[in-house]
DNA sequence: ACGGAGCGGA
């Protein structure tokens, strides 16, 4: 026996009790109610079943020859199982002949709390097989749940399968779990209709559909279901809550989070600071800043979850610098940070390049000794390399103690992001040497290094590689493959992995580094071609599709194809085109002559244009020889960046084609007076000559 | 005698 029950054993000895006693004192035992055993396995009860069974050994009456003797251990086996003592539950155990049912299923949901689903399993075959007893409404939840957390798929089904036949589906605990299990092997189908066929179900089964729905990427089937539990007049439950304002969150479903948010405040749940804290984060990732503050404000005690998702709010809604004016707030309330807002404040300076404050936060993680935590390690990484200090990263990285794939892949998105590409590929090189197993992360790091390399040899090989290590199962990796092979222009391959993903998996990004890749090629019909095909298979087209497909009409010179799709940009898919859009769109009218066209785009803008807008139009003008629309840009072009002399060299070539030798001639005595001018007036030149 | 599910921030 363990190291605590020999010194007990050895005073017991000493109490010089006669064996009699001690056995009638046991027998008494025998009925499990007399263990001293407390149900919420508490410290407490554990020291007393110790000694007990410290007694039992001492009284020597080995081996379990009575009936009574057997109960008497099985009770304590299953004492020590609700303990989660595995060590002892398990030894007393295995040494039983024929357990009982009783304990089989202590074991088993020992096993399954302390986090050993093959254990679980390994226990359910070994009890069918022996022969002697079937599994109960009380088994059957942990084996299914063991399913689940090993995503055996196939057994779980087949467990399913027994569950119906022997009748226990009709129990509710049963129910949940199985629908938990399928939850956990995405197999979201099957999860529907294993719930909708049920009859019983209670607010655990809402929960647990809901939530795994949004862990398996169906933010929309969680708020569907959340409204079908609201009209069932289903006890509001907090966490199906919680799930919901996160699907919410994935959706950026704004008119949904705040019916939620109503049902919360009718139902007496806004005082939760678990639920306040998700309405913050659901409030900021539908980009409603003012809301999440006013939820902010209301909260009376306000913790380090509260203040640590308001400041990622502002960050990702772009104002980085807010967040670390919070941190001084948050100080003044005595509210103290994580790890978590650390490696948060790190992220908002990185974005800010604001490398003096994080070296400020580098220095409080030093002296608080946080470098150990992953999150603060790469949180640092990221950091210096978003602040261009490449060194600093590189010293991060190899000071700590001990480096993690997170590590690695931080350091070789680090060097992607400066530029250095082979760098970043030396970098997977040395971690392979090192024997750190890569994860769909670095890979999907590695092939950006790749894509900006643009090397065709070397794609082939590294897609050998992945076909060999079996990474290409994840989508991130396809798409960053795609991605590659597009980039060098070899469509047939990029075209060739996108026919074998299934048509679930084919999400936006995955059809816009496809029609990206024959956009930059010159084939604008196939571009146009694809992203209709998109549409119709029921994606939505977001800015970055619209950036990638009007590329490919300007490329091509596809205007009217290039008008059609701007035009179903901002009616149908109500996505608001940015000003690289409208400058897709100048340089496409512009390029087929349709100037005018341009100058009214230009005007029905939003926003005020920018250089790269007039830029487009000037350009055209000055292929199409239009003076008049040349001299409007000009004006404005100069009015932006005046010192910009190309703009000057631009008009003045206008000028000059249209045969206004004078103007062209005061234009280019302006050049010579803005300064540099060695090129202006080379073309200047060149424009009069000809 | 014994039991199920879910839960915010990186």
């Amino acid at each position: 026996m363990g190291s605590h029950i020999a010194p007990l054993a050895s005073k017991l000895k000493h109490l010089s009790l006669s064996t009699s006693h001690y056995i009638s004192l046991l027998e008494s035992y025998t009925n499990v109610r007399s263990l001293p055993l407390s149900k919420k396995k508490n410290v407490r009860s554990l020291p007393k079943i110790k000694q007990l069974h410290a007694q039992i050994i001492t009284t020597g009456i080995f081996p379990l020859s009575s009936p009574k003797l057997v109960t008497l251990f099985s009770n304590l086996a299953s004492s020590y199982a609700l303990c989660g003592h595995v060590a002892y539950a398990r030894k007393l155990f295995d040494e039983l002949r024929q357990p009982k049912l009783f304990l089989y299923n202590a074991i088993i949901r020992m096993h399954s709390q302390s986090g050993s689903p093959f254990e679980v399993l390994k226990l359910f075959v070994d009890m069918l097989s022996s022969g002697y007893l079937l599994p109960d409404r009380f088994t059957y939840p942990f084996v299914i749940k063991a399913c689940g957390d090993l995503s055996l798929l196939k057994s779980g089904v087949i467990l399913h399968g027994k569950v119906v036949t022997g009748g226990f589906s009709s129990n509710v605990f049963v129910l949940n779990s199985i629908l938990a299990m399928y939850m956990s092997c995405g197999a979201v189908e099957m999860v529907k209709r294993a719930f909708y066929v049920s009859g019983g179900r209670d607010m655990v089964s809402w929960a647990t559909m809901i939530s795994g729905f949004v862990k398996n990427g169906c933010p929309n089937d969680a708020l569907l279901i959340f409204d079908e539990m609201i009209d069932s007049g289903a006890q509001l439950n907090r966490s199906a809550v919680l799930s919901v304002l996160s699907a919410c969150g994935d959706l950026k479903d704004l008119s949904f989070g705040i019916k939620v948010h109503g049902i919360v405040v009718e139902k007496g749940l806004k005082d939760d600071i678990c639920i306040c804290n998700a309405l913050i984060n659901m409030y900021a990732r539908c980009g409603r800043m003012d809301e999440a503050k006013q939820v902010f404000n209301k909260i009376k005690e306000r913790d380090v979850v509260t203040w640590t998702t308001l400041m990622q709010g502002y960050i990702s809604n772009g104002n980085a610098k807010y967040a670390l004016e919070f941190c001084w707030l948050m100080h003044l309330e005595g509210v103290v940070p994580n790890s978590v807002t650390v490696a948060t404040l790190l992220q908002a300076s990185g974005s800010l390049q604001a490398v003096k404050q994080g070296r400020c936060l580098h220095a409080c993680v030093v002296r608080q000794n946080l470098l150990r935590d992953a999150i603060i390690e790469t949180a640092l990484i990221d950091m210096y390399a978003k602040c261009n200090h490449i060194r600093d990263c590189f010293l991060v990285f190899t000071q700590s103690s001990q480096k993690r794939v997170a590590s690695w892949n931080a350091m070789i998105s680090a060097y992607t992001h400066n530029g250095l590409a082979s760098d970043a590929i030396d970098c997977f090189k040395q971690m392979l040497h090192e024997a750190v197993g890569p994860d769909a992360i670095t890979i999907s790091g590695l092939l950006c290094a790749y894509a900006d390399l643009v090397n065709g040899r070397q794609s082939f090989s590294v897609h050998g590689c992945l076909i060999k290590s079996g990474f290409l199962s994840d989508i991130e990796v396809v798409r960053g493959l795609i991605d590659i092979y597009s980039k060098c222009g070899k469509l047939e391959y990029s075209q060739k992995l996108f026919n074998e993903v299934s048509l679930l998996c084919r999400d936006i990004t995955l059809w816009s580094a496809l029609i990206g890749g024959y956009g930059a090629h010159g084939h604008g019909e196939t571009a146009v071609l694809l992203f209709k095909r998109m549409v119709q298979s029921g994606a939505k087209p977001n800015e970055i599709t619209f950036t990638c497909v009007l590329d490919a009409c300007s490329h091509a010179g596809l205007v009217d194809e290039g008008l059609e799709l701007f035009k179903l940009m901002v009616t149908t898919c109500q996505a608001n085109p940015s000003m690289y859009h409208y400058t897709c769109m100048v340089d496409l009218l512009g390029r087929a002559g349709r100037l005018q066209e341009a100058y009214e785009l230009i005007k029905t803008m939003p926003f005020t244009p920018n250089h790269a807008v007039w830029g487009s139009l000037m350009g055209a003008c000055a292929v199409h020889q239009n003076v008049e629309l040349g001299e409007i840009a000009a004006k404005i072009l100069v009015n932006i960046e005046p010192e910009n002399t190309s703009n000057y060299v631009l008009l003045a070539n206008i000028y000059a084609s249209a045969g206004r030798w004078e103007d062209a001639e005061n234009l280019r005595l302006m050049i010579d007076n803005v300064g540099s001018g060695k090129k202006p007036g080379h073309s200047f030149i060149e424009a009069k000559v000809t």
